[in-house]
DNA sequence: CATGGGATTGACT
DNA sequence: GTCAATCCCATGC
């Protein structure tokens, strides 16, 4: 099955830095809650931000598996954060879904987080897993026919122009310009950096 | 076995 | 703007 048409299939067989500007846009599902992916970041092996910097542990293995499976962790002991694990077996590699636009189910999302506009329900990493109930149990599940299901873009969406920008929250490697945002989206977790368009 | 550090968020000065 | 919550896991003794 090469040449897969759509973009979440073309994605998963993307090296990693393609593989995050090709799933903004994408849909995420879990239960009767969605969202479409507006956010992403890198992480890959090779640099030290990555968790799998540090090789095959109990943490990392779900990393070097083949790409399609969902990497959970836990993240300061409180959130649960979602990646995307790409590239083939034995590379450690993963996108970040860092927000989403939220989709359908809305009224659940608002039920798990509270009440919040809907452009704050899915603005962060720890935010979307907590709106669409993903936890810690989902890690190293297929993301296709599995509990969450990563999908192609809503139809009639058409793909919007990126901002790229420095990752957020890591102490090293900084400087790789790996996350990527939806250009003009108000669901991303923070304002776009010094707008570079892909 | 003890310890330090987060791919964050929400509350507060 | 600052800061605590909270827990898994990688590292070091």
């Amino acid at each position: 099955m090469s040449g897969a048409g759509e973009p979440h299939l073309r994605a998963l067989q993307l090296p990693v830095v393609e593989a995050a500007q090709a799933l903004v846009g994408c849909t995420i599902t879990h239960g009767s809650t969605s969202g479409v992916i507006v956010e992403t970041e890198a992480y890959h092996d090779s640099e030290p931000a990555c968790h799998a910097f540090v090789g095959i542990t109990a943490r990392t293995k779900t990393l070097f598996e083949p790409a399609g499976v969902a990497y959970v962790y836990r993240s300061y002991g409180i959130h649960a954060l979602l990646n995307v694990v790409v590239e083939p077996a034995g590379v450690g590699a993963a996108v970040l879904i860092r927000a989403l636009e939220p989709l359908t189910g809305a009224d659940l999302m608002r039920e798990r987080r509270g009440r919040e506009p809907l452009t704050e329900l899915c603005s962060g990493p720890g935010k979307l897993t907590q709106a669409l109930g993903i936890g810690l149990d989902l890690n190293a599940t297929p993301l296709l026919g599995g509990p969450i299901e990563l999908g192609p873009p809503p139809p009639g969406r058409s793909e919007p122009p990126l901002v790229i920008g420095s990752r957020i929250g890591i102490t090293r490697a900084v400087e790789l310009p790996w996350r990527f945002c939806a250009a003009g989206s108000r669901h991303v977790s923070r304002p776009w950096p010094r707008g570079l368009l892909a």
